[in-house]
DNA sequence: ACGCCCGCCTGTAAGC
DNA sequence: TGCTTACAGGCGGGCG
């Protein structure tokens, strides 16, 4: 579910809403969400008692560090939610299969329908090391400076189409299937455009709509679809769906030229785009 | 090195 | 109404 701006959203609520905050108990429901670890108890050991004492993101995934060096890595795959519950009385749903409960109350609930999510405790220091998703992960579009030229000769190293270069996790980390078709509409390029093809001109098209497509849906606090799978901390959906123009539009009409917008299958997967728009 | 498919899961919607 | 199929934002692995 989840791509950068929504991963974004929840770790700035995170940061706003456990930092400083002490872990009392943890419960979990099987080991599928905590795959990494053996057993539940020592998964839950190295929690309680520990502070949170930061929230950082590295492309769709989520560090909250913990005093005594250690650190809570989460991943919400397609489904997974955070959801932050006051007082304890709150019923759980369906699909918790985390729930850390903290010594001043409150709790920080996990719930993850289809399961691709995780969350693990490792060694802080070590973690970009370690951890083999982590530590190939491309450069981070909002956090990493850097010029449109120096973004060109990285695109242009490669052979790949756009869309498919956009969404490789090793390359940049946190664009996914919405924020890739979204960015490529905002630079007019097709999604099949060879990544060594593209002109000085459009090599700056697209980084500009790169960066301010993730921007504007920071702003606007994600993408909520109509299967509400992302909302935010509080349980809030985000209104940046009120704003695509192309993903999951299928039909309607091409916000800029009015002509209809179509849908094409890459790699498994749904691509939108405007024939006449994207060249 | 890359393109493409599968598997991992559950839920929902569309099609018959 | 029910059954079946397709599809959904994630990722890793394997094969050609």
């Amino acid at each position: 579910m989840p791509e950068l701006p929504e991963v974004e959203v929840v770790r700035r609520d995170l940061e706003r809403e456990i930092v400083g905050k002490k872990v009392k108990a943890v419960e979990a429901d099987g080991m599928r969400s905590i795959r990494r670890h053996h057993n539940r108890k020592q998964f839950a050991n190295r929690l309680i008692g520990h502070k949170i004492t930061g929230v950082e993101r590295r492309g769709k995934y989520i560090l909250c560090r913990l005093d005594g060096g250690e650190v809570l890595v989460i991943h919400l795959g397609m489904s997974g939610q955070l959801l932050r519950a006051k007082g304890g009385r709150v019923p759980t749903t369906k699909h918790t299969h985390v729930v850390i409960t903290f010594t001043q109350g409150g709790q920080l609930r996990f719930v993850d329908p289809r399961t691709f999510g995780e969350m693990f405790v490792t060694e802080l220091d070590t973690v970009e090391k370690d951890v083999s998703e982590l530590a190939h992960l491309g450069l981070d579009p909002l956090e990493t400076a850097m010029s449109w030229e120096h973004f060109g000769r990285m695109v242009a190293e490669k052979h790949m189409k756009l869309k498919a270069l956009l969404m490789d996790q090793k390359f940049l980390a946190g664009i996914g299937n919405i924020y890739s078709d979204e960015i490529l509409f905002g630079a007019g390029l097709r999604w099949d455009r060879m990544s060594d093809s593209l002109s000085a001109q459009e090599v700056r098209r697209l980084y500009r709509a790169m960066v301010e497509t993730l921007q504007d849906a920071v702003k606007y606090r994600g993408s909520s679809l109509s299967d509400m799978q992302y909302v935010d901390l509080h349980g809030k959906p985000g209104e940046y769906q009120l704003h695509h123009k192309v993903y999951a539009r299928e039909g309607e009409t091409c916000r800029r030229c009015r002509r209809p917008l179509v849908r094409e299958r890459y790699g498994g997967r749904s691509t939108f785009y405007c024939e006449a728009c994207q060249v």
